[in-house]
DNA sequence: TTAAAATTGATAAAGACATTCAAAATCTTT
DNA sequence: AAAGATTTTGAATGTCTTTATCAATTTTAA
């Protein structure tokens, strides 16, 4: 918990920034946030505890945050970015059930090493990978029945 | 007239929509771009042919496009859709280059299976999925050295 | 030929995100 | 602590992609 607000405070430090009350805040509300939460939601969640808060600022805290490894973008094809933290988790993707849109969380370390294996023998050096798999989920199934 | 011609238009009558020139422009150029083309860019190379096609157009027949089998949209993360013809293709993904923005398209049955596994374990029924290999392409890496 | 239906393109609108800029906050140097 | 330099902020505006509107035109059906 503190080790992620250190973190991030440290990035800043790094780059010559201020750890301003903004970025703070909105560090702690979005840390806390465990959904995969996009920029406007993020916004609001930040305004109930300061309504100050201007958007444009959680747009820029939110770069912020991927740039120091706090937090991940992630894009499940709904218009908006979304955004998870990626501090202290390990990696994953993403299963989303495209009836109710709710998503978990999946690896399989023989899709990753296979992945790396194509990307080799296709001579190019893998820096990263998107895969999302679609599909409707077992609650959805029953209740379509 | 080619298979996919053919295939637009039986989708095209089978929905009683109309096959008119625009659309039948739209389609040919389409289908002779290899790449994977944006709207935009769609839309200025039909312009070289019929500068009197209004963009509203072309992006209302490349959902039809899709709709029918003879496209399918990538997002390889510029801010941009992109169309591929899916008429006649096999199924793959793509490898790109975060570099020089090349792609490479790529597929691996195991990894295609493993997907499969991996859903249907969380109990998921799969009905597709997105997979974005990035990384830094031969051309580039022997530049950079 | 006439009437009904679908299509078109110019334009406006929507929506997400980025940029601008003057005011405010924060850090550095005296 | 005060002054000065630098960064940050939020409101507003701008940009970019994509969609909706709608009167006019084109196509199909009768
Ligand atoms: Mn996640
Ligand atoms: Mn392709
Ligand atoms: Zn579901
Ligand atoms: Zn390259």
């Amino acid at each position: 918990m503190q080790e992620a607000r250190k973190q991030f405070f440290q990035f800043l430090a790094r780059k010559k920034l201020k750890f301003t009350s903004q970025r703070g805040l909105i560090f702690d509300v979005f840390w806390h946030i465990k959904d995969h939460v996009s920029p406007e939601e993020l916004y609001n969640a930040v305004k109930q505890n300061d309504p100050r808060v201007g958007q444009a600022t959680v747009y820029r805290t939110l770069k912020l945050l991927c740039e120091s490894g706090i937090a991940r973008e992630v894009n499940f094809g709904d218009g908006v970015a979304r955004f998870e933290p990626a501090f202290g988790q390990s990696h994953h993707d993403h299963l989303i059930c495209t009836n109710c849109h709710r998503s978990v969380e999946v690896m399989d370390p023989k899709i990753e090493k296979l992945q790396e294996k194509l990307a080799r023998d296709h001579g190019f050096t893998l820096t990263g990978h998107k895969l999302y798999l679609f599909g409707i989920c077992p609650h959805c199934r029953e209740k379509a029945r």
